[in-house]
DNA sequence: TTGTTTATTCTTTTT
DNA sequence: GAATAAACAA
């Protein structure tokens, strides 16, 4: 970089270029610096804090920066306190939702709440709205609970509080849903918990009904930074506004062309249109790269360019040439898998490390085939997401305990663990305790506590006792300052969690053991590096820990991860995998020319991941829901010109015994699911149709229309049999067999 | 009430 | 094919 043209310049020991250096020494108001990939975007943000506190006398507790993950975060924190030699313990650096949860804590008195709240995941979002709908006797086939969740997360973003909503409603669907709204949000408070939305959201109503703690937190805030500003939501940017309004002193970084967070409510109308909202602003655009070669360069400018909405740039860089960035064609995911194994190998052999590879992927399902070769292979690999490690039931369940302890008003928690390890407290005996908790205007878990409940007979009374007396020791414990750790051990062995995990003998049980004994040494290290803390700040940081948090690239274990988790990361060697138009971009967006740019921006972050080397590939035939389904190209790689690119097609070669496409496994049918000598249960037989034609799931048949598909369920009897059937082109259809005229294959 | 089998849906992406 | 909901048997 010392040899580009706008020659790099020293501030506190890093590099600069004019524009970069410009950004941070400016003190005028309001900045706007566009950063393309690899420009630098995060040594900018650096450099501005470090600045700030080193020459312009800015105290690190006057700083709110705002980063993408707790990960960035920490890194920052520890490059700025070697860079200026200040403890930065004042710093306010994270993510919205982790100081958004800082702030409730301290404030969650004025709010009506405890500072012990519990923050919900998806998952605990989950049973909250199902609870409601129940209430309510909406069923769920009349609105999915997952849309209703999404309708009021684009209420939240636009921080209009339900109460605001009522009688608005216009269509019987739109009453409806602010109805579960209310009742959704009542049920959290009772819960004394908030959703992720609620975290940003309520410390905008904080300000607003506040002004006065809106005051005392925008004199502390004397500077705000935001880093990846093209992802933040409007919720996030009224926030934002609320803390810069008095000093104007606000620094935003981000990139439009890596916009790719709209499903989950971010704006990119907040970076497009910020010199609107902060008149006086200045904008800087950073377009030189330091990341990758000229050759993965010019093919990912390709890739955007094809995109109409986006503030028109270029990124160059001073280096030349490069390895050509290569477009393979394989015949199936086996053989795109076992063969970039068999690249990784290659590349293991020529010493570079393969920490330094990448495999780069839409889907997280698609990951599966990758580990599988890579493991018979004994090639080391990091995955990164999936289902993570607090995602796990025995996990989930072990957090439920300990929440429930810090905060006794969540229900949720509460319904997940009372019959966990079995103790025969069923539906029936849950129902008793919500209606009695209802009477007396309390939680379930006070009701069990206050031994009302003991009045129960039979098992169910038993059960509650043992519960009740594994929580009285929990407390105990906790009383006497024990620990995180020492509570969570004797909770295991009080309710017999491990007795009963270790008595099973299987590959999953010994798993689970391993993955609470995994939690438990967390948790001593936890409380060994941050002493002082509560657990309510552990199961925080628990709640709002991204997949990307706990990544540790490691010298010799090759990457593997979603193109979202990759944002922001670089690598020397990147395989792009599964570029077919269905995956990429996905068959839920096909009919949405604004989605289909966003999954172009998808496709543009993971291009300009790569450093030295880009390998993109697809393939003609992919098992998919756990059919083979016959896949294109992806539309955003016929977009680029062929010259930027060499082409490979591996298609033809025999790695695996040629076989028709769709039929995997050589056509062997497969094993109808019947229960054993149930006559009843024999194969349906449709008399009806003009040829006999004989039905079981998994059935491959052909349409005239569709093609090829494959028989998920049956249903009907005679002449109103009907068939549901997964077609080659993903889409699935239920038909009436009669008119149908399937041929079975 | 519990543990089994069977049916159904599901795959985007995540703080 | 895998995870979950529903249905069922013990």
């Amino acid at each position: 970089m010392n040899d580009s043209k706008n020659a790099g310049s020293f501030i506190d020991g890093l590099v600069l270029n004019d524009v970069q250096r410009e950004a941070v020494v400016y003190d005028g108001g309001p900045q706007l610096v566009f950063a393309g990939a690899g420009t630098g975007k995060t040594r900018v943000l650096t450099a501005k804090i470090a600045y700030l506190i080193k020459h312009t006398g800015v105290y690190p507790y006057n700083i709110f920066a705002a980063t993408f993950t707790n990960k960035a975060a920490a890194q920052m924190r520890e490059r700025i306190e070697q860079i200026t030699g200040i403890p930065s313990t004042g710093l306010w650096i994270g993510t919205f939702h982790s100081m958004c949860a800082r702030i409730l804590r301290r404030e969650a008195h004025t709010l009506g709440y405890t500072p012990a709240f519990s923050i919900y995941d998806d998952a605990d979002q989950l049973s909250v709205i199902k609870k409601v709908m129940k209430l309510l006797h909406i069923e769920e086939r009349t609105a999915q609970p997952k849309h209703l969740l999404n309708i009021i997360s684009r209420y939240k973003n636009a921080c209009i509080p339900c109460d605001e909503l009522e009688g608005t409603g216009r269509t019987f669907f739109e009453k409806e849903t602010i109805n579960v709204y209310g009742h959704y949000q009542r049920e959290l408070k009772a819960a004394m918990a908030m959703d992720f939305d609620d975290l940003i959201t309520n410390v905008i109503y904080l300000f607003r009904k506040h002004p006065a703690v809106l005051e005392a937190y925008q004199n502390q805030f004397k500077n705000v930074l935001v880093d990846e500003y093209q992802d933040t939501n409007l919720a996030q940017f009224y926030l934002v506004r609320f803390l810069a309004q008095k000093h104007k002193r606000i620094f935003v970084v981000g990139d439009d062309d890596q916009s790719i967070y709209s499903w989950r409510g971010a704006k990119i109308e907040n970076i497009l249109s910020f010199d609107k909202q902060f008149p006086g602003t200045k904008t800087y655009t950073l377009e030189q790269n330091y990341r990758s070669s000229q050759t993965v360069l010019d093919f990912a400018n390709s890739v955007i360019s094809t995109n109409k909405t986006r503030a028109q740039k270029k990124l160059w860089t001073s280096k030349s040439g490069g390895s050509a960035v290569v477009v393979t064609r394989y015949l199936d995911d086996r053989q795109e898998a076992a063969s970039i194994a068999l690249k990784i190998m290659e590349l293991g052999k020529k010493n570079i490390p393969l920490g330094d590879v990448a495999v780069l992927y839409r889907t997280n399902a698609q990951s599966r085939v990758f580990e599988e070769v890579l493991r018979k292979n004994n090639i080391r690999y990091i995955l990164v997401g999936g289902i993570s490690f607090y995602e796990r039931k025995e996990i989930k369940d072990a957090i439920a305990y300990l929440r429930l302890l810090a905060n006794p008003k969540d229900s949720i928690s509460c319904e997940r663990i009372l019959n966990v390890p079995a103790r025969g407290i069923g539906e029936k005996t849950q129902e008793r305790l919500a209606a009695l908790a209802a009477g007396k205007g309390c939680s379930m878990f006070e009701v069990i506590m206050a031994g009302d409940a003991a009045a129960l007979e039979g098992r169910a009374g038993k059960g509650l006792e043992e519960f009740r007396q594994v929580f009285i020791g929990l407390r105990d414990l906790a009383a006497k300052g024990a620990p995180p750790d020492e509570i969570l051990s004797q909770m295991l062995s009080d309710t017999g969690y491990t007795d009963l995990l270790a008595e099973d003998d299987s590959e999953e049980s010994r798993a689970r053991l391993e993955n609470i004994n995994e939690l438990l040494n967390a948790l001593v290290v936890w409380s060994d590096e941050n002493p002082g803390k509560t657990l309510s700040d552990f199961l925080e940081e628990v709640s709002l820990a991204a997949d990307i948090d706990g990544w540790k690239q490691n010298g010799d274990a090759v990457n593997m991860m979603t193109l979202h988790s990759a944002k922001g990361l670089e690598f020397r060697t990147v395989f792009l995998v599964g570029l077919e138009d269905g995956l990429i971009p996905s068959r839920q967006n096909f009919d949405d020319e604004s989605k289909i740019e966003e999954e172009c921006r998808l496709f543009y972050v993971g291009s300009t991941r790569a450093r030295e080397s880009l390998e993109c590939s697809h393939v003609n035939n992919r098992l998919r829901f756990g059919m083979r389904l016959d896949m294109e190209p992806s539309r955003f790689i016929s977009c680029v010109p062929a010259s930027l690119y060499r082409f490979v097609d591996r298609s033809m070669d025999c790695l695996t015994p040629p076989r028709p496409a769709f039929q995997s496994r050589a056509g062997a049918p497969v094993p109808v699911r019947i229960k054993k000598d149930d006559p009843v249960r024999q194969p349906v037989y449709d008399d009806f149709s003009q040829e006999t034609v004989q039905y079981r799931m998994g059935q491959l048949v052909m349409h005239g229309k569709y093609g090829r598909g494959k028989v998920l369920a049956i249903s009907g009897f005679g002449p109103d049999l009907q068939v549901t059937v997964l077609f080659q082109d993903g889409n699935r259809r239920r038909m009436m067999a009669k008119f149908a005229n399937l041929q079975a294959l």
